[in-house]
RNA sequence: GGGCGCGUAGCUCAGCGGGAGAGCACCUGCUUCACACGCAGGGGGUCACAGGUUCGAUCCCUGUCGCGCCCA
């Protein structure tokens, strides 16, 4: 026998192991199975489960497991990825954290490297047995991590690949620099905010002595690195002014003032310092006018050597700061104002992101988003919802290349090899020597290519000589360097008298996370080799992420798998909302508001989390999650719980040749009906990504037709003596709660199949766990409306009297009796046929069908009956008098309403003709319930009168 | 500045051209033979505001106000 509540504690281990056990998780290998695939967004290594992976994989889940119920092969891919800075980070905390004063530095690349693997096999990806803790049915024999060796592989085949094609390249350009971890970042790690910060004004002294120009900044320190003083072309204030030079303050440098759109003479001062080499605009104008480009800062954002001595090693605030000392000394602080500006942080580092001006490799996103912008467009990728299309389209649009270099270590280090220039000249003999370019005055040649070997094999082709390897560029130049140069005579270009060995270093960098995670879609199905799983699963079916990263993910997943698969990786994507805090806030560390899915887990259960995340991902809202109601959806697990419990306890044991059309109960035809509905309305509601609908429904089944009607209903006859319709009674329970567990199953995976299991103890033996069963598909035939209709005029009667009788406050546990008043032959068979059941629901004495209404009784109307409760001397019937009153009252307001509305010929000519019947129906019953209560009125109030002038 | 979305019951949200809904909270009652994590009943809303389209608008259109997010 079932205890009366669910221990989610001691089932949930117990089952996960044995769905991982049944190789339940493992795609179908039957080859007539539809596949059904899902790549999960992978988590970064160094992550830990918060609600929104919760929420994200909860979705997942759901799909998966809806989809595998319905006979597809599926396969829901999990793995990592490698989370380049985050994780470099992690571990050189460690490091910091150990006390043995060594850095990744002084550990040197390859020590640091092997440090982050042992982290990796230690604490990295507990996040993946946290989805386990959720029920997450993942095919875990398949995890993946982006820095594995096959998905390396295809990330350098993908390099070279791009490269051959000219859609990766190398360029020097502005990039976001992160000062603190002194490496590149994409735009979209750039976090931008509002601060409070300073507009300097600053004079600039004419080169001529005619005065000065003021310009206005927040960077003063970057002074030192301006090339000119832009000026609007109409700013009647400075054209004077244009061409003319000024004397750079704190250097002794003179800088043009120039004309440009760029300058807004509404701001500031409107004239514009321009610092080409550190900031995005003033770049573009540099562009435009020719001008040098000066570099001030070193990695970490101190200043260089072109700036002037005493600012050298200073870091960028301080330098700050003494130039602005400076200036004022010099008397040429022209003020300063208070101002909100918008400041890049590195959302990593959290410090001041730096434009900086470094050689970096580029991917040329804006060639490769036409591709994937097309196939949105056509529908071969489509997103739910809809709206997110725009979004994408807009960002596609305006895409800018793809900066994919990092000056980090943890990642997949760019294949492409560096060698020298060599030239050669004449010699004082009148041949020819070649000479190393040491001094990097000329390019140098690059090699890109997927091994050391192959990139050898090009150097030796392009150099004509023998090629070797160096651990880097300054050990490959002093390895050159050393030994001796052979005249190479009158021989050009005979190379192999050289008699030394070219050598070639590897690029130090690696590429971004995410272009390895680009991948995902296919790296994980065993790209490039042709695996059998590359076949049956690409393209995948449906992509679940947040739209925070349909930019960061989706959109390089849709340009690389278009680009090296032919087709778009995902045939949907649906696009889930941000959990927040009860009251709307972002959950954050800092604010204290996080929602730990695994103590939610702990105290509700993960099904009560689960079923709570999915009822409430309506789609294009945000999710607002209380634990009141994860607590509210933890009781829906009991209710069903116990529903089961009755269903046990009453011998409600599934029969394998049970078949619902041979169903002759009124009240079993009925639920009969009713399930098949919203097994179909589960079902289009999951396939239409309406997670919240599909949960809705199940609920509203389970709770408010099965156990709150269903059971009642069926209670008279399971302690009946009609074994004929107890035992065809026991098997409609069971196999609607059969069918529920499975309708439920994706959402509430364990507390349904801990039922499945426990409700088979006493009958035949399921044939398989529940996770594998079949989805239902119940003939919709089987809705009997004739039995709804019965049923639900018994629903209606009980519904009704409860009503009247709390309203009147007829004491809960009084018996009263009831009647039917001039009952149709129809009615009358009715209350006949269901007589116990609705004595025993409505609390009745008796129940019968009367030619007439006692004088003291209370009266309603259910469909065309006028139903009476004698119920002299129990209540007041003032209050009966008020009561129909104001129901009278309310029904005529109704009538007049639909009256003023069938009264206007535009109405009756214009609408729809079965829009006008239903009004005129609407009308007529209301009229027809003012009537019947009226008569009701008057006999209580003759009886009223009757009494009173008795008294008298 | 550009884009997207949202203002419906105390709270969180469904609904989205013809009768205003749910969950929670609240109030009243109930040891009814599965469940008090329950049962029964109930109160509560000029569907932000102003125009327009329509026979008819919470729903469609325009504008206003308020709130949120993304991008620059």
């Amino acid at each position: 026998m079932l205890d009366s509540h669910f221990d989610p504690q001691s089932a949930e281990g117990r089952l996960y192991a044995l769905w991982e056990k049944s190789g339940a998780f493992r795609p179908n290998p039957d080859p007539a199975a539809p596949p059904y695939c899902i790549v999960i967004p992978p988590p970064n290594v160094t992550g830990t489960l918060h609600i929104g992976h919760a929420l994200n994989n909860t979705l997942q889940d759901v799909l998966v497991r809806f989809e595998r119920m319905r006979g597809k092969a599926v396969l829901w891919q999990p793995g990592l990825d490698h989370a380049g800075i985050a994780t470099q980070m992690v571990v050189e905390r460690q490091l910091a954290a150990s006390g043995a004063n060594v850095d990744r530095r002084s550990l040197g690349r390859d020590e640091f490297i092997k440090r982050v693997w042992a982290w990796k096999g230690e604490s990295g990806g507990q996040i993946l047995n946290q989805l386990k803790r959720l029920g997450c049915s993942a095919d875990w024999s398949r995890e993946r991590f982006t820095m594995d060796e096959g998905l390396s592989a295809a990330v350098r085949k993908v390099f070279v690949q791009l490269h051959r094609d000219g859609l990766v390249y190398k360029d020097k350009r502005l990039v976001n620099w992160d000062p603190h971890f002194e490496t590149a970042i994409s735009d979209l790690e750039v976090v931008n905010q509002d601060v409070t910060g300073t507009m300097w004004r600053i004079a600039y002294p004419l080169e001529d002595g005619a005065g000065e120009i003021v310009v206005a900044t927040t960077r003063p320190e970057t002074l030192l690195g301006d090339v000119a003083v832009a000026v609007h072309p109409e700013d009647e204030r400075y054209k004077a002014l244009i061409g003319k030079s000024v004397r750079l303050p704190l250097t002794d440098r003179l800088i043009p003032i120039i004309a440009d759109d760029y300058a807004d003479p509404e701001a500031g001062t409107g004239a514009v310092k321009i610092t080409p080499a550190h900031d995005f605009n003033d770049f573009k104008v540099g562009k435009r006018h020719n001008l040098p480009m000066i570099n001030i800062f070193d990695s970490r954002a101190r200043v260089i050597d072109p700036a002037p001595e005493p600012y050298r090693g200073l870091d960028r605030f301080d330098a700050r700061k003494k130039v602005l000392d400076d200036l004022e000394a010099l008397g040429l602080r022209r003020g300063e104002d208070a101002i909100r500006h918008t400041q890049p942080f590195g959302d990593r580092s959290g410090v001041v992101i730096e434009p900086w001006l470094t050689d970096q490799w580029y991917v040329d996103a804006p060639k490769l988003a036409v591709a994937a912008t097309k196939a949105v467009e056509s529908g071969e990728t489509v997103f739910t919802p809809k709206q997110w299309e725009k979004t994408f389209f807009e960002w596609m649009r305006n895409i800018e290349p793809w900066c994919v270099s990092r000056q980090l270590w943890w990642g997949h280090r760019i294949s492409a090899w560096y060698g020298p220039a060599i030239t050669t000249q004449r010699d004082d003999n009148g041949g020819y020597e070649a000479v190393v370019d040491f001094d990097g005055a000329l390019p140098l040649k690059i090699f890109v290519a997927e091994t050391k070997e192959e990139a050898l094999a090009q150097a030796r082709e392009a150099y004509g000589q023998d090629v070797g390897l160096a651990t880097d560029r300054t050990a490959a130049y002093s390895e050159m360097a050393a030994g001796q140069w052979v005249d190479l005579g009158s021989h050009l270009p005979d190379h192999s008298r050289w008699g030394k060995t070219i050598r070639l270093w590897q690029d130090e960098d690696v590429l971004d996370t995410w272009f390895s995670s680009g991948l995902w879609s296919f790296s994980t199905l065993g790209w490039p080799d042709k695996t059998p799983e590359l076949a049956r699963f690409y393209p995948t079916s449906t992509l679940v992420t947040g739209f925070d990263i349909i930019f960061f993910w989706v959109a390089r997943m849709m340009m690389l798998g278009i680009q090296f698969m032919g087709k778009a990786p995902f045939k949907d994507v649906y696009i889930h909302a941000l959990v927040r805090d009860a009251s709307g806030a972002k959950m954050s560390k800092s604010k204290g508001n996080v929602m730990d899915p695994l103590v939610l887990v702990d105290k509700y259960g993960a099904d009560a989390l689960r079923f709570t995340l999915a009822a409430m991902a309506a789609q294009g809202r945000d999710i607002k999650l209380s634990e009141q109601r994860i607590e509210g959806y933890r009781n829906f697990g009991t209710k069903l719980w116990n529903a089961a419990r009755f269903c046990q306890m009453n011998e409600c044991q599934w029969f394998e040749t049970f078949d619902p059309k041979d169903a002759k109960e009124t009240v079993n035809r009925w639920i009969i009906g009713e399930t098949a509905k919203v097994a179909a309305d589960v079902t289009r509601e999951l396939e239409a990504f309406r997670f919240n609908e599909a949960a809705g429904a199940i609920y509203r089944f389970v709770w408010n037709v099965f156990c709150d009607w269903y059971l009642e209903l069926i209670k008279p006859l399971l302690n009946g003596d009609d074994e004929t319709a107890k035992a065809e009674t026991r098997r409609t329970a069971a196999w609607v709660l059969d069918r529920i567990l499975v309708l439920l199953h994706p959402f509430m995976p364990f507390v349904t199949e801990e039922l499945w299991a426990r409700l088979a103890e006493f009958g035949p033996k399921r044939a398989r766990m529940l996770i594998a069963e079949q989805w239902p598909t119940i003939d919709l035939a089987l809705v009997d409306d004739k039995a709804a209709a019965e049923i639900e005029w018994i629903i209606a009667l009980v519904t009704e009297t409860r009503s009247t009788r709390a309203e009147l406050n007829v004491p809960p546990g009084a018996r009263i009796p009831l009647l039917i008043v001039g009952a149709s032959a129809a009615a009358a068979h009715r209350l006949e046929r269901y007589q116990d059941l609705i004595d025993r629901l409505a609390r009745l004495e008796y129940s019968t069908s009367a030619d007439a209404a006692p004088s003291g009784s209370v009266t309603f109307v259910v469909d065309d009956c006028t139903v009476a409760l004698p119920l002299d001397g129990v209540v007041d019937f003032a209050k009966e008098v008020e009561r129909l009153g104001k129901e009278i009252a309310r029904l005529k307001a109704d009538a007049a309403k639909i009256d003023a509305k069938l009264a206007n010929a535009e109405f009756v000519r214009k609408a729809p003709e079965e829009v006008v019947e239903e009004q005129k129906e609407r009308r007529d019953d209301a009229l027809a319930s003012v009537e019947k209560l009226s008569a009701a009125l008057e006999r209580l109030q003759a009886a009223l009168q009757d009494q009173a002038a008795l008294r008298d």
